[in-house]
DNA sequence: GTTCTATCTGAACATCTGTTCAGATATTGT
DNA sequence: ACAATATCTGAACAGATGTTCAGATAGAAC
């Protein structure tokens, strides 16, 4: 045998970075085989070499892609009118967009330290930029009084870090629905950084 | 060769679970072998199988250890007079004891799913105790309205999640002090959780 | 000093790893 | 209908994997 029925690379590629994202995800990168993926997709594993250079590519490009689709969507938001407003878009976007991609965002945190040190670069530059735009809106907030935080880079990270936290407990079809997650986060977040009276 | 001089359990059973931990940290479960082991602590591979049934235990028994740990230092704190006082002092716990331990807490929280089963369920039982001590301590401030709280099992999750953030970036001799580290994270605490006037 | 036991070596095992590539077949373009 | 190209197979590669075990030596007990 040789290329068989059907086969097209608009449609294995697609396949073959799906499995891969939900075998790393349940398994971890590095205990998933190019074997194990493929015959996911229902291949041979030499033919994954088709659509990547090679095992480690493929994740690189699984997380960039889920960092730029990160990035992307954010900068669509319509623009808030003060800090307080601004707040609440991140929080309510952030929870939502992340609830959206668990596998993606799970890779994105636990698969760090099996990027090359050059694509872990890459990959860390993204998620600043993401992390930069929560801390604008901490300072722009602070600067007019609307916020009352000690440390705005500590802060950053706290508040995402608090919401990163919703990805392990939630389930669709829980206890609670996405908009009450979002209203007692949004509840927790903006007390842990305003001033009083606002 | 066999034996080799100086040879004794009481020193190379640490060894081996002191060199794993730091593998595992820095590299993952699934990435380290047991030669990698076996090198770190100058000795064959087959030496390992004197203290460990196999790679699996090694990885359940460092994991079992730090629950325990963790479990018993927190039960020798002083009682506390009221709710934010405990408060108070469980951000200050948990923030010094896993500090100390960044590897422990790193494969932790990495490595659950490389447990067997059996194995992942006895370590997510310890884990559910001590975010147990946590949730107490939110409902009872909530009862005598020390704590304006929507839900208090979100609430002990959203505070430990953000306390653990401080993992990521905490660096001994860097901008911040310890004292500092735990005073805006106790600020930020308090206030996400703090009914208003107290 | 002799026996007993704890500790380690070194080799072996079956199997899995990422990756390469010549050759075969399906699809596409003419 | 034919030629060109895209896609996949199947085998092969060198090396790594967790684990076992007979045999050898060091330390402990008497």
């Amino acid at each position: 045998m040789a290329r068989t029925q059907g086969s097209h690379s608009d449609i294995t590629g697609p396949r073959i970075r799906k499995a891969a994202l939900a075998l790393f995800a349940r398994h971890g990168y590095a205990a998933v085989s190019m074997r194990q993926i493929a015959a996911e997709v229902g291949v041979q594993a030499g033919a994954l070499y088709n659509y990547t250079p090679d095992k480690q590519s493929l994740l690189y490009r699984l997380m960039s892609d889920h960092m730029q689709d990160l990035l992307t969507a954010y900068d669509a938001l319509d623009p808030a009118g003060d800090a307080i407003e601004a707040l609440r878009r991140f929080v309510g976007f952030h929870i939502r967009f992340h609830l959206q991609r668990p596998d993606e965002v799970f890779i994105a945190y636990m698969e760090l330290r099996n990027l090359t040190p050059e694509n872990f670069a890459e990959i860390e530059a993204l998620r600043r930029s993401y992390e930069d735009s929560l801390e604008t809106i901490l300072q722009d907030g602070q600067r007019v009084g609307q916020f009352d935080i000690a440390d705005t880079k500590i802060a950053t990270l706290a508040v995402i870090a608090m919401l990163n936290g919703v990805m392990t407990w939630y389930r669709a079809g829980g206890r609670l629905s996405l908009d009450e997650v979002e209203r007692i986060y949004w509840d927790m977040v903006r007390r842990s950084v305003s001033a009083r009276g606002e």
